[in-house]
DNA sequence: CTGTTAGCGCATTCAG
DNA sequence: CTGAATGCGCTAACAG
């Protein structure tokens, strides 16, 4: 009996799954893991699975727009669960509902369709960096934004728009693709609006804030935060890098997957539990980037 | 019939495995996903099998050691195959043997069982930075090496030497774990020991040599490439960065992953074919951060 | 060619 | 409390 076991022996979970109904996969969904942020939080979320005897079965989009895709290539598998970092229609959503399978949507939430999620803060954040960028008087803002397509992109566009405008500020507003090379673009065309007249850009994530310093360093020669401050947003690797040093807000990754993992298992355990959105608040790291009041 | 498909029924992939003995499963295996060079391996892998109906099933280790833990969490799920990016010893290689499970190795090899490999060529690059760095006279060098328990550091450490001793150069090493901080700490460490003397630094990773170029201008006010020559390995994302614009080796990350993926495939369909190496040399970038000959 | 049946490897139930 | 039978949802082999 236990001499199988040393032999090598090991339970055939798909004829367990056929019986029990779990299958102890989790389905995570993340739309481009070449974001930055991304890689992290997937490492995070299969370690804290696989340490509760739960395994991974990933997929990855091309485009969010693929999920329907994706869908279809999950129910096969039965999974008791999914993490969603991608955009999701209220339909979309209600499959996973209507065929029982707990979904916890991360940093996105359900449009009309309740759903339960886990997001880091963005009104809050961008409203924080507003807060104390307008504190150190700076008066003429850019903003490089993310693709049309990313709810975190709007949502830290609108509450970025929303501060400016309660001290009568409008920005102006380059949409980039949440790249080093559309923030480096976005940064000259931004300058160019403003004829070189720009005090502060505020861009939608670490890596295009990235890609606008080295474009104000490089092709305009600017000093940066002395000429002109940059923020970004997430708290990616590289931003604190020493080339870099951005004044960004940091998401609290940790706190973030840890809380998805266990809001799923919780309606793994006990389906039909009530809908919950985690909203956590996000670090500001001052840096070096933006001259802050 | 039809109507059912409409209604949204999707075979059960569990008891369809039951039977047919092919899960369409692919184990993955990644040692430390915040490596830089992973996430984009890993996004190129699960895109491509999943165009061929192949389903990811994800597993990353905080340390390379703990591959037996992972062993015995992907048995019971009867994948496919496997692809893997961690060390395993030839006992560990020999269990998927046995259980004829096919597994392709990612920039690894089989120490003494031979096993089926995609790797990039790290002796021709290594060979190529040093033969392009002594072109450009450097006499004192520095190596960045990785921690000892990895393939691809020994790989390189290994070329790199080789080639310097060819022109009777022994180069001083600090060990590093391939992260900015350590390669930050390892060019102090250097310089220190050289008693700032010296020419060229050779890092094993991309992300080491970005610490290594902040750590020399900020720390050292050094002129990159002027003062000092930093290469690097890997042609990662911010490798090209306008702030680093590395010398580096680019590994051709759509090739090699093309190359295991379509490898393990004809093994799932055809077992006992004979282990193959794939060895792609990488391109060099010439970038900004090495004066070559 | 359509309709039926056996069995994949388990967990769960029932009888002994 | 231990041992044999049932069925999870499907595919393959089989008979009509």
């Amino acid at each position: 009996m236990r001499a199988a076991k040393q032999l090598g022996y090991q339970p055939n979970a798909f004829a367990r799954g056929l019986i029990t109904r779990r299958t102890n996969l989790i389905a995570v969904v993340i739309s481009n893991l070449t974001n930055l942020n991304y890689p992290e939080v997937l490492a995070e979320l299969t370690q804290r699975l696989s340490a509760v005897g739960n395994r991974v079965l990933l997929f990855s989009l091309a485009a969010e727009s693929d999920v329907n895709e994706v869908l279809d290539q999950i129910w096969p598998y039965r999974v008791d669960g999914a993490i969603v970092a991608a955009r999701l229609t209220d339909d979309q959503i209600e499959q996973f509902n209507d065929r029982g399978v707990p979904i916890i949507l991360y940093n996105r939430v359900g449009d009309m369709v309740p759903a339960a999620s886990v997001c880091c803060d963005s009104a809050s954040g961008e409203r924080e960096l507003v807060k104390h960028l307008l504190a150190a008087r700076h008066r003429r803002f850019g903003i490089i934004a993310g693709p049309e397509d990313s709810y975190v992109g709007e949502e830290r566009l609108a509450s970025a728009r929303r501060s400016l405008e309660q001290a009568d500020i409008t920005p102006l507003v380059h949409r980039g693709r949440f790249d080093y090379d559309s923030g480096k673009e976005g940064l000259r065309v931004l300058l160019d609006q403003a004829g070189g007249k720009l005090d502060a850009v505020i861009c939608l994530n670490d890596v295009m804030a990235i890609g606008a310093i080295d474009c104000a360093r490089t092709l305009f020669n600017l000093s940066i935060p002395n000429d002109l401050s940059i923020v970004g947003f997430d708290g990616v690797g590289p931003a604190t890098w020493l080339g870099y040093r951005l004044t960004t807000i940091r998401q609290p990754v940790r706190r973030m997957t840890q809380a998805a993992v266990s809001m799923l298992l919780e309606r793994v355990e006990n389906p039909g539990m009530i809908p919950e959105q985690r909203l956590f608040g996000g670090e500001l790291l001052t840096g070096q980037s933006a001259r802050l009041g």
